[in-house]
DNA sequence: TAATAACTTAAAAAAAACTTAAAGCAGGCA
DNA sequence: TGCCTGCTTTAAGTTTTTTTTAAGTTATTA
C-alpha cells in the first residue's frame, strides 16, 4: 500500500508519516505542483492532501487530477473546518476530510476506510445493478449490453442510487449531494430529474426499481 | 521527438529534463518497473535509462523491452564506469552509454547521435487507424496512399487520438499533453483543435471517428 | 374530499462545445 | 533589419445540449 503525503509543513508531514508508515509505504511531497506531478504517475493507494499550500493549493491539485482521470481516493487534510472548504473539497472529488489537530487513530482509522470503499468501487471504476452496468470513467451506461443515453444528471442520480442501492435517501441528501448544498435551485429538480430518469429507464423496464417513499425520499431495491 | 527519462534520483532526472527540454519532449519514469510500463506503452525517440534502480534495474528494463520487440533507442545511464558494466549494457541491447556525472554537451551530442542513427531503421515509427497512417519520423499522414497535410498541432492532436484510440481523453489530458499542463493559453485551443482536425478529416470522411463525450472528452474509435 | 406531496411537461435560461476570422508570433529569407 | 509565411492563439459569435423554472396534473393520505 503507498500512501502519498503532499504537505507543505516538512514537519506535520514527517509526524504523518511516523505516524503511518508501520502500515504503509509513504512518500513525500512538499509543495501542490510537485505533488500533482508525483499523484499524476497513478501509484499510490491513497494520497493525503493539505489545503494550503503555496505553488497550487489543494483543490487545484485535486481537480487538475480529477479532469486527468487520476482517481486516485483522496484524504483532505486541512486547518480550516468552515462547512463551505468541506462541501469545496467533496465537490471537487475528494473522498474524505480531515481536520487538524487530528489524533493518530482518527487518521489510520480514515485512510482504511477511505481504501476499504474504495476497493471495487473506484478501482474498477464500474456500478452494476441487475445486468445494468455505469461506466464511471466515459460515463456510459449498458443494460444487458445495449447502450443507453443518460445526460449529465441523470447519469449522477442513478449513480448515486445504485450507490446506496436497498438503502433509503432524502430527497435532500440527493439534492446535495448532486446540486451541492450551497445551490440556490429549488429542490423539484430532484423531482424532475426522478422523472426523467424514470421515463428513460420504463424503456428496459427498469423504472419500477426506482421508489418513491412518500415524505421520506427514494430507494432503488430489486424487490 | 519524444524523450523517455528512466531515473529514480528525482534531482538528477530534473537535471536531466532541463538540459534537454528546449529540444526534445520529455517524460519521466522513477523506477524500472515504471520505466517499463511507459516505454511498452508510450512511443518515444529515445530513452535514457538508468542502471541502478529499486524494483527493476536497467539490465532487467532493457532485457525485457528487447524481448518484447521494442525497439525505441537506449542511452544507458550509469555512475559505474566499469568496463564489465559497459559491456553487460551494450549486450542487453543498449545503443549508447553514458558515465555519470556528465556534460550537458555530451548528453545532447549523444542523444542526436543516436537519434540520428535510428533515423530509418526505427520501425516503431507509424500509427495506422483504419487505412490512415501517420509518419511520426517525417510527420505526414496519408489516407489510403493519398497524402493530407497536417500542420504542427493537427498532427500531435491525432497522433495522440490514434494512439489512445478507443480510450476515452479529457481536454485536460489533451491540454497537458501537447501544450504542457503549466501552459498559460486557454484550453478552448483544444476545441479549436479539434474542430480544424474535423474539418481536414471530413474531406476523406474520417471526421465522424472522433466524438465528442460531453463533460468528458473526446474519443478515437471506429464504431 | 381537501390538502399535501410528488410527478410531468415544455418553455426559458444557461452552459458547453463548435466555428470562424483576425491578431500574434517566430523562423526563414532577401 | 524588415518583410513574408505559416502556424498558433485569442476572442467573439453560433449552435447544440443540458439544466432550471414554473405551472398544471396526478396520486396519496388524513
Amino acid at each position: 500500500m503507498k500512501v502519498l503525503i503532499v504537505e507543505d509543513d516538512r514537519i506535520l508531514s514527517d509526524t504523518i508519516k511516523q505516524c503511518i508508515e508501520k502500515k504503509y509505504n509513504v512518500e513525500q511531497a512538499y509543495d501542490g505542483y510537485e505533488g500533482y506531478m508525483f499523484a499524476k504517475e497513478n501509484i499510490y493507494d491513497v494520497i493525503i492532501l493539505d489545503l494550503m499550500m503555496p505553488e497550487m493549493n489543494g483543490y487545484e491539485v485535486l481537480s487538475k487530477l480529477r479532469s486527468n482521470q487520476i482517481l486516485t481516493p483522496v484524504l483532505i487534510l486541512t486547518a480550516k473546518d468552515s462547512l463551505s472548504d468541506k462541501v469545496k473539497g467533496l465537490n471537487s472529488g475528494a473522498d474524505d476530510y480531515l481536520v487538524k489537530p487530528f489524533e493518530r487513530e482518527e487518521l489510520l482509522a480514515r485512510l482504511e476506510a477511505i481504501i476499504r470503499r474504495n476497493n471495487g468501487f473506484f478501482l474498477n471504476n464500474t456500478l452494476e445493478f441487475k445486468g445494468l452496468k455505469m461506466n464511471l470513467q466515459n460515463r456510459t451506461v449498458t443494460i444487458d449490453g445495449k447502450e443507453i443515453n443518460l445526460q449529465g444528471k441523470q447519469f449522477d442520480l442513478l449513480e448515486y442510487l445504485i450507490h446506496s442501492k436497498d438503502t433509503i435517501i432524502t430527497k435532500e441528501q440527493i439534492f446535495d449531494k448532486i446540486w451541492g448544498f450551497d445551490s440556490d435551485t429549488s429542490t423539484n429538480v430532484v423531482e424532475v430529474y426522478a422523472s426523467s430518469l424514470r421515463k428513460e429507464l420504463k424503456k428496459y423496464g427498469y423504472d419500477k426499481y426506482i421508489k418513491t417513499l412518500r415524505r421520506v425520499g427514494y430507494i432503488l431495491s430489486d424487490s
